[in-house]
DNA sequence: CCCCTATCCTGAGGGC
DNA sequence: TGCCCTCAGGATAGGG
């Protein structure tokens, strides 16, 4: 599923890809994966856009367009953003196909319908909370330690359920928090207040630390995420616990534990995780 | 405040 | 070969 590492990497490549393109015509699917604002108006304000910049805010991709709105997307579970030739075929759920002035064709589909588009000023997006207000950046300047502490010091909640909300640190999901628990030794399942100040240090550490890799390795197509060129990354074969219940821990040799924790699937290492 | 569950969805995989 | 069931989960809403 897409999270940070993975919507990192469809941003930067589609960066270089639709940047300076103009939108000619656009074609659209399934209503409801158009959530704001309705698919015919939609339809009516893209064709003759530019796209200005693309950039990316926690697991939401934009993409400046220069009439002043963005073009926002969330790949949800299974959502890909595909740049592909304006001929070919599409995938069975395609809902957004638009075609650009270099004969290539930006195409949304997504199976499950969990993602979503959106259009407007990012402003009138944010204010009518179409499009959440996100907590910090993990890898911003603002992603200090102080931040972090700020997020976990102050609830009782498992770090697995603190680390999922987007309100606190954005970008993260469940394979990552996974991944970064089990790099700073921490037990998803710990509350948040019982951490000491070495642990809630090491996840500070952790989490940007697994993003970065992930991203070089582009992305973890343990499932279904692919880049805009329908190609897999690498990082899921790098992933030290999640998928891995059951499996011995790389680092000690012990059987990782699964159970479900904050409504999700968890795997962590008993003896390295405390 | 926090947790759990249901909801939205399809496709993959297991059992028979 | 195929049917039925379960499971996967990002975000959100509602109940306890």
């Amino acid at each position: 599923m897409p999270e940070l590492p993975e919507v990192e990497t469809v941003a930067r490549d589609l960066r270089t890809a639709v940047v300076g393109r103009r939108i000619m015509s656009v074609r659209l699917g399934h209503p409801k994966v158009m959530r704001f604002p309705v698919p015919e108006v939609l339809a009516a304000i893209l064709p003759g856009r530019r796209v200005e910049a693309v950039t990316r805010s926690g697991k939401f991709i934009l993409c400046a367009l220069d009439g002043g709105e963005d073009l926002v997307f969330h790949l949800g579970m299974t959502g890909h953003l595909l740049v592909c030739d304006a001929q070919s075929e599409p995938a069975r759920h395609t809902h957004l196909r638009a075609l650009l002035d270099d004969g290539r064709e930006l195409r949304y589909d997504d199976a499950r319908r969990f993602g979503r588009i959106l259009l407007g000023p990012r402003s009138t997006l944010e204010d009518s909370r179409v499009l959440p207000v996100l907590g910090v950046e993990p890898l911003s300047d603002d992603f200090t330690a102080v931040r972090l502490d700020e997020v976990l010091r102050s609830t009782t909640r498992t770090v697995k359920a603190a680390l999922l909300d987007q309100r606190g640190v954005a970008g993260l999901g469940n394979i990552y928090v996974d991944e970064a628990c089990h790099l700073a030794g921490v037990r998803p399942q710990r509350r948040c207040h019982t951490l000491t100040r070495a642990q809630r240090a090491a996840l500070h550490a952790a989490i940007p630390a697994v993003l970065v890799s992930a991203i070089r390795n582009r992305g973890s197509s343990t499932d279904d995420y692919r880049d805009i060129w329908n190609a897999r990354g690498s990082n899921q074969e790098r992933l030290q616990v999640y998928g891995r219940g059951g499996r011995p821990c790389f680092r000690c040799g012990t059987p990782l534990k699964q159970a479900t924790v904050a409504g999700r699937t968890t795997v962590w290492c008993h003896s390295c995780q405390r």
